[in-house]
RNA sequence: GCGCGGGUAGUCUAGGGGUAGGACAACGGCUUUCCGAGCCGUUAGCCCGGGUUCGAAUCCCGGCCCGCGCACCA
């Protein structure tokens, strides 16, 4: 095991889940400090990706009807078919394995794969034969209500429920594109061999966005804001960019500036929180490579010790979803768009003489005057009624000349998703953060967490383990935690130890209340990053620790240096 | 899911058919005027189930978990 992941469980971060019962792969249950962390990163990213975007935050249920996933694709794209061989047990995705043998493709179904493996005689690699095919499902399947009930599954993304509120979502916004919709949630996805701890689990944290826009507007009106920043972009044919955003799109690297906005975007919250730029970059999916619903989409991949992997998904949904539940729920999932100016188009239309059609067609005649609506005007007309073809000559009907007023028009809303892993991202940062250097002579492991996301922000700590020091810490911790942080008081062993417990957790800041402190009530504030320590009047605690926390102010603008 | 290797205290590890040893950590005490000091004490362990055996942590079988390779990762 990793120097990391040994703190990471001893002191609180990530715990196996279940384990009192031997524990199973594809779950991690967020201890104290992990769970502190990821909210903490998940605030940061409301910042970025609510609240400075034309954008709300929505909160949906983890279980979805059928219905839904049946639009959405995931019933079919996530039940693969599988073959296995009776000698050697090797599994392979039979499409796949039908593709590569025999370059045919193969419908995904028991049915189709049964019967290509028998017609081709198909043998594993190993030489022996295959057991009938089987299905198998990513989806986490189960029942609603008692009984037979109803099919549900749990859900493998939060998106959809963004989707299938998007007429409430439009009118929420006042009918406007472009706009936003986040949730921060789980997810499920039944994997076959979940590994590496956080990297792959069974189910996992998602905060995604889905910014619905007018497909002819791709733009983003602060992408100036990033526009020259400088990112490293692979694109699809394995070729690295270091290139600013804006050259990107001129270059067409990057299909538009939405998602070049995006990429920037994803990029500065990373660095906020503390991955590594130089740990960091952006991979466009090759074309085989894309989920069944996606344009174009670009990874955001940060480099940690189990390699390149893969932390946010930038994709370019079109209109595949609104489109998919539009069709299967008959919901009308448009917008409409008005035109800057009304357009006024001349044309000519039919207008059905009924003085006419009425006493020779009868019964008809109102529904051959229906037809005539559409028709296109010539000297004479054919309209089918009830099967049957009537034709009518110019006697029975007008062409006029209108002007007819169009305002606008109705479009389905493309969708721009950046979607991130918190779990990964969360294990990323410690990882970036992790270090060891060598103070007096000894070997120290710190985690150089951002202040902004540090668990715990603040240790207070009596330099003497005895009365006076003691109590008066706990009145600093005590009124430190009514101050609203996250603060801890620790009094046991040597104060050097204490100091090595809380650089191992992240904590950025030591109070360590000494022999002074009863002369003239002030307190050092030591840190995490360089061990010097300031010492400041304890009445300016709260507001210098405040500072301190949200910016990267050096300890040494607030008082003296000691020691 | 297959193959190979592994699973001993909170963590790391020694040993191994006959009462399981250490280090670090944690906790209590003494000590202690700023970076893992010292002394005393305490807590705490053979992944789970079955089999073989007088006796299993040790050997065998199965399961679970971890690592690596293959496959999978929409």
């Amino acid at each position: 095991m990793s120097d990391l992941m040994e703190i990471a469980i001893r002191r609180g971060f990530f715990w196996q889940s279940f384990e009192i019962y031997g524990g199973i792969a594809g779950f991690i249950d967020y201890a104290p400090l992990g769970n502190n962390l990821r909210r903490k990163i998940e605030n940061i990213w409301r910042k970025y990706f609510v609240i400075e975007e034309r954008a709300v935050e929505i909160d949906c249920p983890n279980i979805g009807i059928e219905e839904v996933f049946i639009a959405s694709g995931h019933v079919s794209s996530f039940n693969d078919v599988a073959i296995e061989c009776e000698n050697c047990g090797r599994i392979f995705r039979a499409d796949h394995y039908i593709k590569e043998k025999l370059d045919i493709e193969v419908d995904p179904s028991i049915e189709a794969v049964k019967e290509a493996v028998e017609y081709y005689q198909m043998k594993c690699e190993c030489g022996g034969k295959f057991k009938d095919p089987t299905p198998i499902s990513l989806m986490f399947k189960t029942t609603i209500g008692p009984g037979k009930g109803k099919v549900g599954y749990l859900r493998p993304e939060t998106a959809q429920g963004m989707f299938i509120n998007f007429t409430r979502l439009l009118h929420y916004f006042r009918e406007k594109l472009p706009f936003g919709v986040a949730q921060i949630g789980r997810a499920y996805r039944n994997e076959i061999s979940p590994r590496q701890g956080v990297i792959r689990l069974r189910e996992f944290n998602q905060a995604e966005l889905e910014y619905f826009v007018d497909p002819k507007f791709k733009r983003h009106e602060k992408f100036e804001d990033v526009a020259e920043d400088v990112v490293s972009l692979v694109d699809k044919f394995d070729v690295l960019h270091r290139i600013k955003l804006r050259e990107a799109v001129e270059r067409g690297i990057v299909a538009h500036e939405l998602l070049a906005y995006f990429i920037g975007r994803t990029r500065r919250f990373l660095l906020d929180i503390g991955i590594k730029d130089e740990k960091l970059r952006f991979r466009q999916h090759k074309d085989d490579e894309r989920a069944h619903y996606a344009a174009d989409c670009w990874d955001a991949e940060v480099l940690t010790s189990f390699g390149w992997i893969e932390i946010v998904g930038i994709a370019d949904r079109t209109d595949y979803d609104l489109k998919r539940h539009s069709e299967l729920s008959g919901e009308d999932l448009s917008v409409f768009i008005p035109y800057p100016e009304p357009i006024k188009i001349k044309k000519k239309k039919v207008v059905a003489k009924m003085e006419k059609i009425g006493p020779t067609f009868k019964q008809k005649a109102k529904k051959i005057a229906e037809k005539l609506e559409n028709v296109e005007p010539k000297d004479f007309v054919e309209v089918e009624v009830d099967g049957e073809k009537i034709k009518l000559t110019s006697e029975f009907f007008d062409v006029v000349e209108i002007e007819e007023e169009l305002t606008g028009e109705r479009i389905v809303p493309h969708v721009i998703e950046p979607s991130f892993g918190l779990d990964r991202i969360s294990y990323a940062v410690l990882e970036h953060a992790f270090d060891k250097d060598i103070v007096d002579g000894e070997e120290r492991k710190v985690l150089r967490l951002k202040r902004s996301v540090t668990p715990i922000e603040v240790a207070v700590l009596p330099l003497l383990s005895r009365e006076p020091f003691t109590t008066k810490s706990l009145e600093i911790y005590s009124f430190l935690k009514t101050e609203g942080f996250y603060v801890e008081y620790d009094d046991s062993g040597s104060i050097g130890r204490r100091y090595r417990r809380y650089d191992e957790i992240g904590t950025p800041f030591c109070i360590t209340v000494d022999h002074q402190t009863f002369e003239d009530d002030t307190v050092t504030i030591r840190d995490r990053d360089t061990t010097k320590q300031v010492r400041v009047s304890c009445k300016k605690l709260a507001e210098i620790l405040r500072i301190l926390l949200s910016t990267n102010k050096d300890i040494e603008e607030f008082g003296p240096r000691f020691r």
